[in-house]
DNA sequence: ATGCCTTTGTGAACGCGTGCACAAAGATTG
DNA sequence: CAATCTTTGTGCACGCGTTCACAAAGGCAT
Protein backbone atom coordinates (compact mmCIF):
# COMPACT_ATOMS: atom_id res chain seq x y z
CA UNK A 1 0.00 0.00 0.00
CA UNK A 2 1.73 3.14 -1.01
CA UNK A 3 1.77 6.17 1.51
CA UNK A 4 3.14 9.50 1.45
CA UNK A 5 3.72 11.36 4.98
CA UNK A 6 2.62 14.92 5.34
CA UNK A 7 6.34 15.98 5.85
CA UNK A 8 6.55 14.56 2.20
CA UNK A 9 3.34 16.00 0.53
CA UNK A 10 4.13 19.66 2.28
CA UNK A 11 8.08 19.24 1.03
CA UNK A 12 6.78 18.90 -2.72
CA UNK A 13 3.78 21.34 -2.20
CA UNK A 14 6.21 24.05 -0.79
CA UNK A 15 3.70 24.68 2.67
CA UNK A 16 4.02 23.94 5.95
CA UNK A 17 3.53 20.00 7.17
CA UNK A 18 1.28 21.41 9.81
CA UNK A 19 -0.81 23.12 7.63
CA UNK A 20 -1.70 20.47 5.67
CA UNK A 21 -2.04 18.26 8.28
CA UNK A 22 -4.77 20.44 9.48
CA UNK A 23 -6.23 20.84 5.67
CA UNK A 24 -6.63 17.40 5.05
CA UNK A 25 -8.12 16.64 9.15
CA UNK A 26 -11.26 19.18 8.23
CA UNK A 27 -11.80 16.52 5.09
CA UNK A 28 -11.94 13.26 8.05
CA UNK A 29 -9.24 11.31 9.70
CA UNK A 30 -7.64 9.63 6.53
CA UNK A 31 -4.49 8.97 7.64
CA UNK A 32 -2.25 6.62 9.59
CA UNK A 33 -0.14 7.26 12.49
CA UNK A 34 3.34 6.42 12.45
CA UNK A 35 2.37 5.24 8.67
CA UNK A 36 1.19 8.30 6.36
CA UNK A 37 -1.60 8.58 4.24
CA UNK A 38 -2.76 5.76 1.39
CA UNK A 39 -2.15 7.62 -1.96
CA UNK A 40 -5.22 6.07 -3.49
CA UNK A 41 -7.43 6.99 -0.63
CA UNK A 42 -6.54 10.38 0.00
CA UNK A 43 -6.47 11.23 -4.06
CA UNK A 44 -10.27 9.83 -3.90
CA UNK A 45 -11.24 11.63 -0.85
CA UNK A 46 -9.76 15.06 -1.70
CA UNK A 47 -11.14 14.45 -5.15
CA UNK A 48 -14.81 13.57 -4.02
CA UNK A 49 -14.69 16.60 -1.73
CA UNK A 50 -13.58 18.97 -4.91
CA UNK A 51 -16.37 17.34 -7.02
CA UNK A 52 -13.97 15.44 -9.15
CA UNK A 53 -15.38 12.22 -9.34
CA UNK A 54 -18.47 12.98 -11.09
CA UNK A 55 -18.38 14.47 -14.44
CA UNK A 56 -20.05 17.50 -15.67
CA UNK A 57 -21.14 18.27 -19.49
CA UNK A 58 -20.15 21.84 -20.21
CA UNK A 59 -21.10 23.73 -23.47
CA UNK A 60 -18.88 26.65 -25.05
CA UNK A 61 -20.78 28.84 -26.76
CA UNK A 62 -18.85 30.95 -29.47
CA UNK A 63 -16.50 28.28 -31.35
CA UNK A 64 -14.49 31.28 -33.04
CA UNK A 65 -10.39 30.47 -32.10
CA UNK A 66 -10.89 30.80 -28.49
CA UNK A 67 -13.70 28.51 -28.33
CA UNK A 68 -12.20 26.06 -30.72
CA UNK A 69 -8.94 26.07 -28.33
CA UNK A 70 -11.03 25.21 -25.62
CA UNK A 71 -13.13 22.56 -27.51
CA UNK A 72 -9.52 20.75 -28.21
CA UNK A 73 -7.80 21.11 -24.58
CA UNK A 74 -7.17 17.86 -23.19
CA UNK A 75 -7.58 19.28 -19.80
CA UNK A 76 -10.72 19.25 -19.40
CA UNK A 77 -11.63 15.76 -19.76
CA UNK A 78 -9.01 14.95 -17.82
CA UNK A 79 -10.49 16.36 -14.85
CA UNK A 80 -14.05 15.49 -15.65
CA UNK A 81 -15.22 17.63 -17.82
CA UNK A 82 -17.34 16.56 -21.07
CA UNK A 83 -17.47 18.91 -23.84
CA UNK A 84 -21.72 18.22 -23.92
CA UNK A 85 -22.14 20.49 -26.80
CA UNK A 86 -20.75 23.71 -29.17
CA UNK A 87 -22.99 26.44 -30.04
CA UNK A 88 -22.21 29.32 -32.42
CA UNK A 89 -24.39 31.47 -34.41
CA UNK A 90 -22.98 31.56 -37.24
CA UNK A 91 -24.91 29.30 -40.20
CA UNK A 92 -22.00 28.64 -41.98
CA UNK A 93 -20.20 26.64 -38.81
CA UNK A 94 -23.83 24.50 -38.10
CA UNK A 95 -22.51 20.79 -38.77
CA UNK A 96 -19.05 21.77 -38.95
CA UNK A 97 -16.87 19.82 -36.06
CA UNK A 98 -14.30 21.18 -34.57
CA UNK A 99 -12.66 18.67 -31.84
CA UNK A 100 -14.97 15.58 -33.54
CA UNK A 101 -17.68 17.51 -32.30
CA UNK A 102 -20.58 19.58 -34.33
CA UNK A 103 -21.37 22.83 -34.08
CA UNK A 104 -24.99 23.65 -33.57
CA UNK A 105 -26.77 26.23 -33.91
CA UNK A 106 -27.71 28.97 -31.13
CA UNK A 107 -31.19 28.11 -32.18
CA UNK A 108 -30.77 25.06 -30.36
CA UNK A 109 -29.24 26.41 -27.14
CA UNK A 110 -32.18 25.95 -24.89
CA UNK A 111 -32.58 21.93 -25.67
CA UNK A 112 -29.59 21.87 -25.45
CA UNK A 113 -28.94 22.53 -22.12
CA UNK A 114 -31.97 21.12 -20.59
CA UNK A 115 -31.23 17.28 -22.80
CA UNK A 116 -28.13 17.18 -21.33
CA UNK A 117 -28.90 18.60 -18.07
CA UNK A 118 -25.97 21.36 -18.37
CA UNK A 119 -25.36 23.09 -15.37
CA UNK A 120 -22.34 25.23 -16.55
CA UNK A 121 -21.55 27.31 -19.67
CA UNK A 122 -18.51 28.99 -21.00
CA UNK A 123 -18.73 32.16 -23.16
CA UNK A 124 -16.51 32.69 -26.26
CA UNK A 125 -18.28 35.31 -28.13
CA UNK A 126 -17.88 38.58 -29.04
CA UNK A 127 -18.74 41.27 -25.86
CA UNK A 128 -21.13 42.22 -27.74
CA UNK A 129 -23.26 38.69 -27.53
CA UNK A 130 -22.41 37.86 -24.14
CA UNK A 131 -24.65 39.30 -22.26
CA UNK A 132 -27.37 38.14 -24.13
CA UNK A 133 -25.96 34.68 -24.50
CA UNK A 134 -25.26 34.57 -20.55
CA UNK A 135 -29.40 35.05 -20.40
CA UNK A 136 -30.41 32.56 -22.40
CA UNK A 137 -27.90 30.28 -20.65
CA UNK A 138 -29.43 31.02 -17.51
CA UNK A 139 -33.03 30.68 -18.57
CA UNK A 140 -32.19 27.15 -19.92
CA UNK A 141 -30.91 26.65 -16.42
CA UNK A 142 -27.51 27.12 -16.45
CA UNK A 143 -26.17 28.07 -13.43
CA UNK A 144 -22.14 28.25 -13.19
CA UNK A 145 -20.87 30.73 -16.24
CA UNK A 146 -17.09 30.53 -17.42
CA UNK A 147 -16.97 33.94 -19.34
CA UNK A 148 -14.06 35.25 -21.75
CA UNK A 149 -15.79 37.70 -22.98
CA UNK A 150 -14.51 41.44 -21.77
CA UNK A 151 -17.64 42.15 -20.44
CA UNK A 152 -18.98 42.47 -16.40
CA UNK A 153 -22.24 39.79 -16.65
CA UNK A 154 -25.11 40.02 -14.82
CA UNK A 155 -26.90 37.26 -13.49
CA UNK A 156 -29.50 37.03 -11.13
CA UNK A 157 -28.76 35.60 -7.30
CA UNK A 158 -27.76 31.86 -7.27
CA UNK A 159 -25.36 31.45 -11.00
CA UNK A 160 -21.82 31.95 -10.16
CA UNK A 161 -19.91 33.73 -12.92
CA UNK A 162 -16.03 33.67 -13.12
CA UNK A 163 -14.76 36.31 -15.26
CA UNK A 164 -11.04 34.99 -17.38
CA UNK A 165 -9.19 38.26 -18.75
CA UNK A 166 -5.58 36.40 -19.58
CA UNK A 167 -4.65 40.18 -19.20
CA UNK A 168 -4.44 39.90 -15.66
CA UNK A 169 -1.41 37.41 -16.01
CA UNK A 170 0.36 39.07 -17.91
CA UNK A 171 -0.08 42.50 -15.49
CA UNK A 172 1.30 40.32 -13.12
CA UNK A 173 4.55 39.42 -14.71
CA UNK A 174 5.21 42.74 -15.93
CA UNK A 175 4.74 43.65 -12.37
CA UNK A 176 7.35 41.78 -11.32
CA UNK A 177 8.96 42.26 -14.27
CA UNK A 178 9.04 46.11 -13.55
CA UNK A 179 10.83 45.45 -10.28
CA UNK A 180 13.47 43.71 -11.05
CA UNK A 181 14.12 46.24 -13.16
CA UNK A 182 14.14 48.77 -10.79
CA UNK A 183 15.70 47.49 -7.76
CA UNK A 184 16.70 50.87 -7.08
CA UNK A 185 13.69 51.53 -4.91
CA UNK A 186 10.73 53.41 -6.75
CA UNK A 187 8.53 56.10 -4.50
CA UNK A 188 6.27 54.09 -2.78
CA UNK A 189 8.05 50.96 -2.44
CA UNK A 190 6.08 50.16 0.61
CA UNK A 191 3.12 48.46 -0.48
CA UNK A 192 5.18 47.03 -3.49
CA UNK A 193 7.50 45.30 -0.56
CA UNK A 194 4.31 44.10 1.54
CA UNK A 195 2.86 42.40 -2.28
CA UNK A 196 5.90 40.49 -3.17
CA UNK A 197 7.18 39.20 0.08
CA UNK A 198 7.48 35.89 -0.96
CA UNK A 199 9.48 36.52 -3.92
CA UNK A 200 11.76 33.47 -4.26
CA UNK A 201 9.08 30.37 -4.64
CA UNK A 202 8.92 28.08 -7.50
CA UNK A 203 5.64 27.85 -8.05
CA UNK A 204 3.79 28.77 -11.29
CA UNK A 205 0.39 29.50 -10.28
CA UNK A 206 -1.71 32.32 -9.31
CA UNK A 207 -0.50 32.78 -5.75
CA UNK A 208 1.74 35.16 -4.18
CA UNK A 209 0.16 37.64 -6.56
CA UNK A 210 -0.37 41.28 -6.64
CA UNK A 211 -2.62 44.13 -5.01
CA UNK A 212 -6.63 43.75 -5.24
CA UNK A 213 -7.92 47.42 -5.99
CA UNK A 214 -7.80 48.88 -9.93
CA UNK A 215 -10.33 50.29 -12.06
CA UNK A 216 -11.35 48.49 -15.13
CA UNK B 1 -11.99 68.52 -10.97
CA UNK B 2 -14.26 64.77 -10.57
CA UNK B 3 -13.45 62.75 -7.43
CA UNK B 4 -14.35 59.47 -5.49
CA UNK B 5 -14.39 59.51 -1.42
CA UNK B 6 -13.02 56.08 -0.26
CA UNK B 7 -15.99 54.89 0.70
CA UNK B 8 -17.81 55.20 -2.75
CA UNK B 9 -14.90 53.38 -4.49
CA UNK B 10 -14.84 50.71 -1.73
CA UNK B 11 -18.88 50.25 -1.91
CA UNK B 12 -18.27 49.37 -6.01
CA UNK B 13 -15.24 47.43 -5.28
CA UNK B 14 -17.44 45.46 -1.80
CA UNK B 15 -14.16 45.75 0.09
CA UNK B 16 -13.88 47.90 3.91
CA UNK B 17 -13.26 51.59 3.32
CA UNK B 18 -10.62 51.59 6.30
CA UNK B 19 -8.62 49.30 3.78
CA UNK B 20 -8.87 50.37 1.05
CA UNK B 21 -7.45 54.16 2.59
CA UNK B 22 -4.93 52.05 4.33
CA UNK B 23 -4.14 50.46 0.54
CA UNK B 24 -4.02 53.40 -1.04
CA UNK B 25 -1.97 55.03 2.23
CA UNK B 26 1.13 52.74 0.72
CA UNK B 27 1.82 54.30 -2.41
CA UNK B 28 1.53 57.97 -0.62
CA UNK B 29 -0.79 60.71 0.16
CA UNK B 30 -2.84 61.67 -2.86
CA UNK B 31 -6.59 62.04 -1.43
CA UNK B 32 -7.93 65.15 -0.01
CA UNK B 33 -9.34 65.51 3.12
CA UNK B 34 -13.12 66.52 3.04
CA UNK B 35 -13.07 65.63 -0.52
CA UNK B 36 -11.82 62.40 -1.61
CA UNK B 37 -9.33 61.07 -4.57
CA UNK B 38 -8.76 63.43 -7.67
CA UNK B 39 -10.50 60.24 -9.83
CA UNK B 40 -7.76 61.03 -13.17
CA UNK B 41 -4.34 61.74 -10.60
CA UNK B 42 -5.26 58.80 -8.48
CA UNK B 43 -5.73 56.67 -11.85
CA UNK B 44 -2.10 57.33 -12.88
CA UNK B 45 -0.20 56.91 -9.93
CA UNK B 46 -1.64 53.41 -9.20
CA UNK B 47 -1.21 52.45 -13.00
CA UNK B 48 2.26 53.73 -12.36
CA UNK B 49 2.48 51.64 -9.59
CA UNK B 50 1.64 48.55 -11.14
CA UNK B 51 3.86 49.16 -14.21
CA UNK B 52 0.82 49.91 -16.48
CA UNK B 53 2.07 53.40 -17.27
CA UNK B 54 5.18 51.74 -19.83
CA UNK B 55 4.77 49.42 -22.80
CA UNK B 56 5.59 45.99 -22.86
CA UNK B 57 6.33 44.00 -25.85
CA UNK B 58 5.33 40.14 -25.92
CA UNK B 59 5.83 37.49 -28.25
CA UNK B 60 3.44 34.54 -28.76
CA UNK B 61 5.24 31.16 -29.54
CA UNK B 62 2.74 28.71 -31.12
CA UNK B 63 -0.25 30.43 -33.18
CA UNK B 64 -2.75 27.63 -33.35
CA UNK B 65 -5.80 27.98 -32.17
CA UNK B 66 -5.06 29.43 -28.33
CA UNK B 67 -2.46 31.54 -29.76
CA UNK B 68 -4.07 32.92 -32.83
CA UNK B 69 -7.09 34.32 -30.11
CA UNK B 70 -4.74 35.91 -27.87
CA UNK B 71 -2.96 37.53 -30.93
CA UNK B 72 -6.63 38.90 -32.07
CA UNK B 73 -7.34 40.05 -28.02
CA UNK B 74 -7.68 43.27 -27.79
CA UNK B 75 -7.36 43.51 -23.95
CA UNK B 76 -4.09 42.75 -24.27
CA UNK B 77 -3.26 46.28 -26.03
CA UNK B 78 -5.48 47.96 -23.61
CA UNK B 79 -3.77 47.30 -20.61
CA UNK B 80 0.29 48.40 -22.28
CA UNK B 81 1.23 45.04 -24.19
CA UNK B 82 2.22 45.04 -27.65
CA UNK B 83 2.25 42.18 -29.85
CA UNK B 84 5.83 42.44 -30.74
CA UNK B 85 5.85 39.08 -32.54
CA UNK B 86 3.93 35.86 -33.65
CA UNK B 87 6.18 32.91 -33.67
CA UNK B 88 5.40 29.32 -34.80
CA UNK B 89 7.30 26.14 -35.71
CA UNK B 90 5.46 25.38 -38.89
CA UNK B 91 6.62 26.41 -42.01
CA UNK B 92 3.50 26.75 -44.03
CA UNK B 93 2.55 29.46 -41.10
CA UNK B 94 5.28 31.64 -42.13
CA UNK B 95 4.36 34.87 -43.38
CA UNK B 96 0.98 34.41 -43.13
CA UNK B 97 -0.67 37.51 -40.95
CA UNK B 98 -2.48 36.72 -38.19
CA UNK B 99 -4.47 39.85 -36.31
CA UNK B 100 -2.42 41.74 -38.95
CA UNK B 101 0.94 40.47 -37.84
CA UNK B 102 2.75 38.30 -39.83
CA UNK B 103 3.80 34.75 -38.08
CA UNK B 104 7.71 34.22 -37.88
CA UNK B 105 9.76 31.14 -38.02
CA UNK B 106 11.17 29.64 -34.80
CA UNK B 107 14.38 30.43 -36.60
CA UNK B 108 13.60 33.66 -36.01
CA UNK B 109 12.83 33.25 -32.42
CA UNK B 110 16.73 34.80 -30.50
CA UNK B 111 16.71 37.28 -33.02
CA UNK B 112 13.38 38.64 -32.68
CA UNK B 113 13.88 38.84 -28.91
CA UNK B 114 16.92 40.46 -29.04
CA UNK B 115 16.01 43.36 -31.74
CA UNK B 116 12.48 43.97 -29.91
CA UNK B 117 14.04 43.80 -26.47
CA UNK B 118 11.48 41.22 -25.30
CA UNK B 119 11.47 40.34 -21.78
CA UNK B 120 7.73 38.50 -21.51
CA UNK B 121 6.79 35.39 -23.49
CA UNK B 122 3.70 33.73 -23.74
CA UNK B 123 3.90 29.53 -24.75
CA UNK B 124 0.64 28.30 -26.54
CA UNK B 125 2.33 25.28 -28.35
CA UNK B 126 1.82 22.12 -27.81
CA UNK B 127 3.19 20.05 -24.80
CA UNK B 128 6.18 18.79 -26.10
CA UNK B 129 7.59 21.52 -27.63
CA UNK B 130 7.01 23.60 -24.62
CA UNK B 131 10.26 22.99 -22.26
CA UNK B 132 12.33 23.47 -25.70
CA UNK B 133 10.66 26.66 -26.07
CA UNK B 134 10.96 27.81 -23.10
CA UNK B 135 14.93 27.04 -23.25
CA UNK B 136 14.89 29.20 -26.06
CA UNK B 137 13.31 32.21 -24.69
CA UNK B 138 15.18 32.52 -21.63
CA UNK B 139 18.48 31.57 -23.45
CA UNK B 140 17.98 35.00 -25.43
CA UNK B 141 16.60 37.12 -22.50
CA UNK B 142 13.32 36.85 -21.90
CA UNK B 143 12.25 36.84 -17.80
CA UNK B 144 8.70 36.46 -17.51
CA UNK B 145 6.34 33.59 -19.34
CA UNK B 146 3.45 32.82 -19.70
CA UNK B 147 2.38 28.87 -20.15
CA UNK B 148 -0.43 27.85 -21.75
CA UNK B 149 0.68 24.27 -22.11
CA UNK B 150 -0.04 21.57 -20.02
CA UNK B 151 3.50 21.30 -18.30
CA UNK B 152 5.39 22.42 -15.23
CA UNK B 153 8.74 24.19 -16.67
CA UNK B 154 11.80 24.15 -15.44
CA UNK B 155 13.42 27.49 -15.26
CA UNK B 156 16.90 29.50 -13.73
CA UNK B 157 16.74 31.58 -11.13
CA UNK B 158 14.92 35.12 -11.82
CA UNK B 159 12.70 34.06 -14.42
CA UNK B 160 8.78 33.91 -13.87
CA UNK B 161 6.75 31.62 -14.90
CA UNK B 162 2.66 31.43 -14.54
CA UNK B 163 1.07 28.60 -15.65
CA UNK B 164 -2.55 29.15 -17.07
CA UNK B 165 -4.52 25.98 -16.36
CA UNK B 166 -8.55 26.94 -17.47
CA UNK B 167 -9.66 23.92 -16.34
CA UNK B 168 -8.97 24.84 -12.71
CA UNK B 169 -11.75 27.84 -13.55
CA UNK B 170 -13.94 24.94 -14.54
CA UNK B 171 -13.24 22.94 -11.16
CA UNK B 172 -13.93 25.78 -9.05
CA UNK B 173 -17.32 26.56 -10.34
CA UNK B 174 -18.32 23.03 -10.44
CA UNK B 175 -17.08 22.95 -6.75
CA UNK B 176 -19.23 25.42 -6.00
CA UNK B 177 -22.00 24.03 -8.28
CA UNK B 178 -21.70 20.32 -6.16
CA UNK B 179 -22.26 23.07 -2.99
CA UNK B 180 -25.71 24.24 -4.25
CA UNK B 181 -27.29 20.68 -5.12
CA UNK B 182 -25.67 18.87 -2.01
CA UNK B 183 -27.01 21.49 1.16
CA UNK B 184 -28.00 18.37 2.98
CA UNK B 185 -24.85 18.44 4.54
CA UNK B 186 -22.11 15.66 2.68
CA UNK B 187 -19.50 14.55 5.32
CA UNK B 188 -16.50 16.68 5.75
CA UNK B 189 -18.49 20.04 5.25
CA UNK B 190 -16.46 21.85 7.92
CA UNK B 191 -13.56 22.42 5.35
CA UNK B 192 -16.54 23.90 2.55
CA UNK B 193 -17.65 26.02 4.89
CA UNK B 194 -14.58 27.38 5.92
CA UNK B 195 -13.97 27.71 1.30
CA UNK B 196 -16.68 29.43 0.69
CA UNK B 197 -17.64 31.32 3.36
CA UNK B 198 -18.48 35.02 2.15
CA UNK B 199 -20.60 33.01 -0.55
CA UNK B 200 -23.11 36.12 -1.93
CA UNK B 201 -20.40 37.73 -3.38
CA UNK B 202 -20.96 39.85 -6.73
CA UNK B 203 -17.66 39.44 -7.91
CA UNK B 204 -16.87 37.34 -10.83
CA UNK B 205 -12.77 37.16 -10.03
CA UNK B 206 -10.11 34.74 -8.96
CA UNK B 207 -10.87 35.41 -5.65
CA UNK B 208 -13.32 33.58 -2.96
CA UNK B 209 -11.10 30.61 -4.37
CA UNK B 210 -11.18 27.06 -3.45
CA UNK B 211 -9.19 24.89 -0.90
CA UNK B 212 -5.01 25.15 -2.43
CA UNK B 213 -3.55 21.28 -2.32
CA UNK B 214 -4.25 18.77 -4.86
CA UNK B 215 -1.80 16.53 -6.82
CA UNK B 216 -1.85 17.14 -10.17
C1' DA C 1 -11.63 85.01 9.50
C1' DT C 2 -14.15 81.69 12.10
C1' DG C 3 -16.63 77.61 12.58
C1' DC C 4 -18.74 73.60 10.69
C1' DC C 5 -18.80 69.68 7.93
C1' DT C 6 -16.73 66.02 5.31
C1' DT C 7 -13.28 62.69 4.49
C1' DT C 8 -8.60 61.34 4.92
C1' DG C 9 -4.69 58.97 7.17
C1' DT C 10 -3.43 56.02 10.83
C1' DG C 11 -2.74 54.22 15.78
C1' DA C 12 -4.61 50.64 18.21
C1' DA C 13 -7.64 46.58 19.01
C1' DC C 14 -9.43 42.62 17.25
C1' DG C 15 -9.84 38.20 14.89
C1' DC C 16 -8.21 34.67 12.12
C1' DG C 17 -5.05 31.85 9.87
C1' DT C 18 -0.44 29.81 10.32
C1' DG C 19 3.02 27.34 12.61
C1' DC C 20 4.83 25.23 16.78
C1' DA C 21 5.03 21.56 19.67
C1' DC C 22 3.38 17.53 21.78
C1' DA C 23 0.33 13.86 23.31
C1' DA C 24 -2.04 10.00 21.35
C1' DA C 25 -2.23 6.38 18.05
C1' DG C 26 -0.79 2.76 15.57
C1' DA C 27 2.73 0.04 13.28
C1' DT C 28 6.81 -2.60 13.86
C1' DT C 29 10.35 -5.16 16.05
C1' DG C 30 12.40 -8.21 19.37
C1' DC D 1 3.19 -8.51 24.67
C1' DA D 2 5.98 -4.74 25.76
C1' DA D 3 9.02 -1.32 24.12
C1' DT D 4 10.22 1.77 20.60
C1' DC D 5 9.67 4.54 16.76
C1' DT D 6 7.23 7.20 13.43
C1' DT D 7 3.71 10.25 12.11
C1' DT D 8 -0.82 11.94 12.78
C1' DG D 9 -4.24 15.19 14.77
C1' DT D 10 -4.78 19.32 17.33
C1' DG D 11 -4.56 22.77 21.42
C1' DC D 12 -2.35 26.87 21.84
C1' DA D 13 0.37 30.94 20.93
C1' DC D 14 2.09 34.07 17.85
C1' DG D 15 1.91 37.34 14.03
C1' DC D 16 -0.27 39.63 10.46
C1' DG D 17 -3.94 41.64 8.07
C1' DT D 18 -8.37 43.71 8.69
C1' DT D 19 -11.38 46.80 10.88
C1' DC D 20 -12.60 50.28 14.15
C1' DA D 21 -12.48 54.75 15.56
C1' DC D 22 -10.79 59.25 15.85
C1' DA D 23 -7.77 63.24 15.45
C1' DA D 24 -6.07 66.12 11.90
C1' DA D 25 -6.74 68.37 7.62
C1' DG D 26 -8.88 70.76 4.23
C1' DG D 27 -12.95 72.78 1.88
C1' DC D 28 -16.79 75.80 2.14
C1' DA D 29 -20.29 78.72 3.85
C1' DT D 30 -21.43 82.55 6.64
N1 LIG E 1 -10.30 36.88 -21.63
C1 LIG E 1 -9.28 36.71 -22.45
O1 LIG E 1 -8.15 36.67 -22.04
C2 LIG E 1 -9.55 36.57 -23.89
C3 LIG E 1 -8.56 36.14 -24.74
C4 LIG E 1 -8.87 36.00 -26.06
C5 LIG E 1 -10.15 36.32 -26.49
N2 LIG E 1 -11.07 36.77 -25.61
C6 LIG E 1 -12.45 37.08 -25.98
O2 LIG E 1 -13.10 35.88 -26.33
C7 LIG E 1 -14.07 36.14 -27.30
C8 LIG E 1 -13.85 35.23 -28.50
O3 LIG E 1 -12.57 35.42 -29.04
P1 LIG E 1 -12.21 34.76 -30.42
O4 LIG E 1 -10.81 35.15 -30.74
O5 LIG E 1 -12.51 33.32 -30.39
O6 LIG E 1 -13.21 35.55 -31.39
P2 LIG E 1 -13.80 35.05 -32.77
O7 LIG E 1 -14.33 36.24 -33.45
O8 LIG E 1 -12.79 34.20 -33.47
O9 LIG E 1 -14.99 34.08 -32.38
C9 LIG E 1 -16.24 34.53 -31.92
C10 LIG E 1 -17.27 33.48 -32.29
O10 LIG E 1 -18.50 33.75 -31.63
C11 LIG E 1 -19.56 33.55 -32.55
N3 LIG E 1 -20.69 34.34 -32.12
C12 LIG E 1 -20.93 35.66 -32.31
N4 LIG E 1 -22.10 36.03 -31.76
C13 LIG E 1 -22.63 34.92 -31.21
C14 LIG E 1 -23.83 34.65 -30.51
N5 LIG E 1 -24.69 35.61 -30.24
N6 LIG E 1 -24.06 33.40 -30.10
C15 LIG E 1 -23.17 32.42 -30.35
N7 LIG E 1 -22.01 32.61 -31.00
C16 LIG E 1 -21.76 33.85 -31.44
C17 LIG E 1 -19.01 33.96 -33.88
O11 LIG E 1 -19.73 33.33 -34.91
C18 LIG E 1 -17.57 33.45 -33.79
O12 LIG E 1 -17.45 32.13 -34.24
C19 LIG E 1 -13.95 37.62 -27.62
O13 LIG E 1 -14.91 38.32 -26.86
C20 LIG E 1 -12.57 37.97 -27.15
O14 LIG E 1 -12.46 39.31 -26.76
C21 LIG E 1 -10.78 36.88 -24.33
N1 LIG F 1 -4.18 26.02 -20.30
C1 LIG F 1 -5.32 25.92 -20.94
O1 LIG F 1 -6.38 26.15 -20.37
C2 LIG F 1 -5.32 25.58 -22.36
C3 LIG F 1 -6.45 25.73 -23.13
C4 LIG F 1 -6.37 25.40 -24.44
C5 LIG F 1 -5.18 24.93 -24.96
N2 LIG F 1 -4.11 24.79 -24.15
C6 LIG F 1 -2.82 24.33 -24.64
O2 LIG F 1 -2.27 25.33 -25.48
C7 LIG F 1 -1.47 24.73 -26.47
C8 LIG F 1 -1.92 25.20 -27.83
O3 LIG F 1 -3.27 24.87 -28.05
P1 LIG F 1 -3.90 25.03 -29.47
O4 LIG F 1 -5.30 24.59 -29.40
O5 LIG F 1 -3.62 26.38 -29.98
O6 LIG F 1 -3.04 23.95 -30.29
P2 LIG F 1 -2.72 23.91 -31.84
O7 LIG F 1 -2.26 22.55 -32.15
O8 LIG F 1 -3.86 24.50 -32.59
O9 LIG F 1 -1.50 24.93 -32.00
C9 LIG F 1 -0.20 24.63 -31.65
C10 LIG F 1 0.73 25.46 -32.52
O10 LIG F 1 2.05 25.37 -32.04
C11 LIG F 1 2.93 25.25 -33.13
N3 LIG F 1 4.16 24.60 -32.68
C12 LIG F 1 4.39 23.29 -32.45
N4 LIG F 1 5.66 23.11 -32.02
C13 LIG F 1 6.23 24.32 -31.97
C14 LIG F 1 7.53 24.78 -31.61
N5 LIG F 1 8.47 23.93 -31.19
N6 LIG F 1 7.79 26.10 -31.69
C15 LIG F 1 6.83 26.96 -32.10
N7 LIG F 1 5.58 26.58 -32.45
C16 LIG F 1 5.30 25.27 -32.39
C17 LIG F 1 2.17 24.44 -34.14
O11 LIG F 1 2.67 24.66 -35.42
C18 LIG F 1 0.77 24.98 -33.95
O12 LIG F 1 0.54 26.08 -34.82
C19 LIG F 1 -1.61 23.23 -26.25
O13 LIG F 1 -0.52 22.79 -25.47
C20 LIG F 1 -2.87 23.10 -25.46
O14 LIG F 1 -2.87 21.96 -24.62
C21 LIG F 1 -4.17 25.11 -22.89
Amino acid sequence: MPTVSSEELAAAAGVNSAKLRKDFSYLGSYGTRGVGYDVEYLVYQISRELGLTQDWPVVIVGIGNLGAALANYGGFASRGFRVAALIDADPAMAGKPVAGIPVQHTDELESIIRDNGVSIGVIATPAGAAQQVCDRLVAAGVTSILNFAPTVLSVPDGVDVRKVDLSIELQILAFHEQRKAGEEATAGAAAVQAAAREETSTDQGPDGDVPAVMPA
